[in-house]
DNA sequence: CAATTGTTAAACCAGATGGTTGACAATAGT
DNA sequence: ACTATTGTCAACCATCTGGTTTAACAATTG
């Protein structure tokens, strides 16, 4: 279904600067010069920082006056936790025998 | 706290081929070759995302005879799940008057 | 039309990724 | 000891990343 968004959705995640902007954007939203600004890099570095977040959905822009307005779309950011919460058996401490159990149906060697 | 992990969790997440392994490993831990064999590839390459995968955390491998045995470790993908959270309040579609709150305060140009 | 501001785009670089192949090591079975 | 199985490691390749600089484009202001 969105299998082929998780790609771009956790790539975008991958890297501090774009959570940093993330995070940014959800005080409000900002245009890329502000969006750069706190991280000691080149206009044109952050401009490509936002282009990654933008491909992956997760920032929309338009246009305002001569700036170009970013905002945070969080639907992406929904998909990803929502794949991810799949796991939530396997962290919860409640359920480690399970996890326990389906390693012995699955075991064929024995090992000391 | 866990920041500098996520960078590491979310791009092993961001490759359907490590994902995909993951979710063979839920059914059971498995080894090396189990893991590669889905997906039409050489050996090596497949034991390289099992590294990265291994290397964010997300299996943890122990010896068994010849085998070496990969088995799922969920705490990354909690850590990341945590992180994700902080956003639930975007994509709540309740919140969304929030955000144009968050809009207002911070907007400083009327647009059209 | 010119100056300023905001953004895009292109060229370039070092380093990481995703993949291959081939050589090698270690273990199990005969 | 030999062979097959399982895995490691290094070399190699094409492509992507994150970053830079520089130049060009667009819109607002005057």
């Amino acid at each position: 279904m969105v299998e082929y968004r998780l790609d771009t959705t956790f790539r975008a995640l991958a890297d501090p600067t774009r959570r940093g902007m993330l995070a940014n954007l959800a005080l409000g939203d900002k245009s890329i010069g502000e969006l750069g600004e706190p991280f000691a890099m080149s206009f044109a570095g952050a401009a490509k920082h936002v282009k990654v977040l933008e491909q992956a959905g997760l920032v929309e822009r338009r246009k305002a006056g001569r700036k170009q307005i970013c905002s945070l779309k969080a639907e992406p950011l929904k998909e990803a936790d929502s794949w991810l919460r799949q796991w939530e058996t396997f962290w919860s401490a409640r359920l480690d025998r399970l996890q326990e159990l389906v390693e012995q149906h699955s075991k064929e060697e024995p090992n000391g």
